[in-house]
DNA sequence: AATATAAACTTGTTTAGACAAGTTGTCAAT
DNA sequence: ATTGACAACTTGTCTAAACAAGTTTATATT
C-alpha cells in the first residue's frame, strides 16, 4: 500500500500516458484534485511536483498544470531502472548471456575504497554479461557486488535480473546511484564479445549503486556499442 | 529575495561544500533546523528534499540526514547550466569563438515543428561557436533561437553568454530542457574546427530548451571531442 | 467601443499540528 | 549478563488554513 500522493501521481501519470489528459491541455486544478481524490491540497501538490520533476507537466502560476511532451522510455542509462524493467516497457526482446561468474573473489574496486585510503582488495561477486537486443549483442555489463552485503547470488538471478533478486527476494532498499558516461576505444574483450572491428568506439557507463542506509554495494561498468547508444535526459533549470 | 526554503537550501549546500557539515556526518535534525533558521518543519523539509534530490544527502528515517559523497561539478551537460557558469565553478579558462552568425534566417528545425505536421522553415538566429578550454578547442555549439521569442541577439551576447542575455537582459524565464546524447563520427566541420583526424568520434548533445510558459525557443547541438567528453549523473530509484 | 475595476479563479509559500514509523539509549526485571 | 519495555529521539505523511501573486472573466464606468 503506497501513500496517497504516490497513488495520485501514478494515476495522473497513467492518464497522461493514455492521453486521458492530452498534450497541451491542463490537468484538473489543485482544488479539483482535492475533491476528485479526497485529499488535501498539499498532498495533491506533492504528486504534481513529482510529475513536473519528471517532465510530464509544466506548472504555470495562475493557469494550471500543462501536459508537455514527455520523453519516451529510453535505453539503459536514465535513472535507475533495471534491464528487465526497460525491456518490458520498450517491447524489445532481450537475452542475457552470463559469460563469467566468480564468487567470492577479492578485487580492488575503487568505488568501494574508503576515502583517501589506498584501494584494498575486497570480497565481491563478479559477473560479466552480454546483453543481446533483438538478436544483436550490443552491451557488456560487468557487475561487482559486495559480499558483505549480498553473501550469495544464485546464477539464475544473474541470468534473470539482479535487481529483482536484490529487491524482491533479499528485500534490499536500493536508493540512488551515481553514473559517469565516457567514450572510449573498444578493447579486445569488447570486440570479441560484441563482434566489432578495430577502431570501434564504446560508450562506457560506470555507476555506483547505494542502499537507503547509504552503503555503496554495487559497482557496474556497462559498455555499449557506440552506434547503438542513446541517452535521454530531462532537466529543470535551478535558480 | 528568494523564499525561505531556498535560502535554507543554499545555506546548507554551501556548508556541505565547505565541509562545515562533513561527509558521513548528519545534518541538524529537522526540529533543530526549525530553531536554527526560525522556520516551520515543512519549510525545512522542502530544503532537505532538494538536497536529497541533488545528491547532497541521504535521508534515513529514525536517524537523520546523512551527508553523502557529492559529484564535483562536471562538464557541460548535467542539468541546465550555461557555459559561463560552469567555467567559473570549474576554474578553467574558456574562450568562445563565434565563427558563424546568421540573423534572421529561415531554417526547418525539427524541434520547433508542430506535432505531426511537416517541418516548415521558421525564422531563427543561427549561431555557431567553438569552445576553447584551457587553450584547446574541444566543443562546437550550434544554436538556433526562435526569432518570434528573441527578435534580436547582439553579437556580444553570443560571444559572452546567451543565457545571461536571455535571463538577465530580456527577463526570459528558462524552465526546462530535454537532452539527448549520442555518439557519432566526426564530420568535416568538426575536424576542421577542432583539428581532428579522420576516424575521430564525437559525443553529440542535442537539446531543446523551453520557457516557464512551456514554449520551446532554443535548439542546441553541442558536439564534443570524444576523448574529452564526460557526463556525470545522480539518480534516485523511484518505486 | 474602450477602459478600468473588481471578483473569481489559478498556483506558490508558509505555518502549526497531528499521527505513523524507524532508531537509540535507559532502566527495570529476570 | 540478557532480555524486554519504555521513553525520547529521528524522519514520513497528511491535514486545514492563511496569505501572496499571476490569469481570466465579468462588470461597471467612461
Amino acid at each position: 500500500m503506497l501513500n496517497k500522493s504516490a497513488l495520485v501521481y501514478d494515476d495522473l501519470m497513467q492518464k497522461i500516458d493514455q492521453e486521458v489528459y492530452e498534450l497541451g491541455t491542463y490537468l484538473p486544478s489543485e482544488n479539483q484534485l482535492c475533491q476528485l481524490y479526497g485529499i488535501s491540497r498539499e498532498t495533491g501538490r506533492k504528486a504534481l511536483g513529482l510529475l513536473a520533476e519528471n517532465g510530464y507537466i509544466q506548472k504555470i502560476r495562475g493557469k494550471g498544470s500543462l501536459v508537455i511532451e514527455h520523453r519516451q522510455y529510453e535505453f539503459p542509462v536514465s535513472g535507475i531502472v533495471s534491464y528487465k524493467e526497460l525491456a518490458q516497457k520498450m517491447h524489445v526482446t532481450t537475452e542475457n548471456l552470463v559469460y563469467s561468474f566468480e564468487s567470492p573473489v577479492a578485487l580492488p574496486v575503487q568505488a568501494f575504497a574508503s576515502l583517501g585510503g589506498e584501494v584494498k582488495p575486497v570480497p565481491v561477486t563478479a559477473i560479466k554479461r552480454v546483453r543481446i537486443i533483438d538478436g544483436e549483442p550490443d552491451i557488456i555489463d560487468k557487475d561487482y557486488i559486495l559480499t558483505s552485503v549480498v553473501p550469495d547470488i544464485p546464477k539464475r538471478a544473474a541470468a534473470d535480473s539482479l535487481y529483482a533478486y536484490f529487491e524482491g527476494e533479499l528485500g534490499l532498499d536500493i536508493a540512488y546511484a551515481t553514473k559517469e558516461i565516457t567514450m572510449e576505444p573498444a578493447n579486445s574483450e569488447d570486440r570479441e564479445q560484441l563482434g566489432l572491428d578495430k577502431g570501434a568506439y564504446m560508450a562506457v557507463v560506470r555507476s555506483v549503486t547505494s542502499l537507503a542506509d547509504a552503503t555503496a554495494f554495487q559497482y557496474t561498468e556497462s559498455r555499449h556499442r557506440a552506434d547503438k547508444f542513446r541517452f535521454r535526459d530531462f532537466a529543470r533549470r535551478t535558480k
